[in-house]
DNA sequence: TGAAATGCGACCGAATTGATCCGAATTGGG
DNA sequence: CCCAATTCGGATCAATTCGGTCGCATTTCA
């Protein structure tokens, strides 16, 4: 019940996209160096993002990250599901198959769950995030 | 984003022993075969949900198990947390420490997120599920 | 055209999880 | 009152996944 620190980076790391893709392109090691997460591990997690088509990737000198959609069009929900794959709280809702078959009577209740699950990352905006704590980075 | 196997089993025991537990105690093993779950993984999950308060072991011969409250006051979130710990999304919220600590303008969205998917969790119940699919398997 | 910068992919190590085994405690029967 | 069977509890070991690191192909500016 703790989604994994790729996750969590994730998140952080599109926050400060948000912040500072103001108007033009930011690197991945520049992102790392403002988040403080490890260069690689930042790498690795704007790789799968921009698979994801979260963010949109250039290649070559000067290039960078930037956001593929508006802030405010990004949720958490989004970003989780870029990293960790649908949002299903049991293996069994994806494969289908439980290694316990029997009548697994709790496999009903499990969709409500989920949705539940994921409303709740849903409500929680791209852009409601890079609003709430620009800190002391404020910038004009 | 997925909880551990562990907590999908010990949803199933739960389950089974609200519904075998009608008036006497029944045994880890018993428990074992009638969800498929292997021996001692039901026994540690046992040992876990006993620990936590949920079940009710009994020791020697003729022993057993029996849930320690009725089931319509257990709920998914109940049992989640005997076995993952407190439901938090984040490692933040409960080391209070982020290794990326910055202004971390995540941090104050996650209790709303942590409270909507434990309100999802408790508001399935140990009855609900038990009474969902009883022995007899309906036609798929 | 050349060179530098960037993103992309693959490899390796570490940690948590999951499964197994053995021991201690308790009760029922003789 | 003693013995034995059955049960839970904890400790140990292997496996899968996650996290971190490194090297390379691609692409753009000078």
């Amino acid at each position: 019940m703790r989604l994994s620190n790729l996750a969590d980076y994730a998140i952080v790391i599109m926050a400060a996209t948000a912040r500072k893709c103001g108007g033009g392109r930011v690197s991945a090691a520049d992102l790392a160096l403002e988040t403080g997460i490890p260069v690689p591990t930042a790498q690795k997690i704007v790789s799968k993002l921009s698979a994801a088509g979260l963010l949109r990737s250039t290649r070559g000198a000067g290039g960078g990250l930037q956001l593929a959609r508006p802030a405010a069009a990004i949720s958490m929900a989004d970003i989780v599901e870029a990293i960790e794959g649908p949002i299903a709280l049991v293996s069994c809702i994806d494969t289908g198959d439980c290694t316990v078959d029997h009548e697994c009577s709790v496999k009903p209740h499990w969709p409500q769950v989920n949705a539940a699950v994921r409303g709740a990352l849903a409500a929680v905006s791209l852009a409601k995030i890079a609003n709430e704590a620009p800190a002391q980075k404020e910038m004009a």
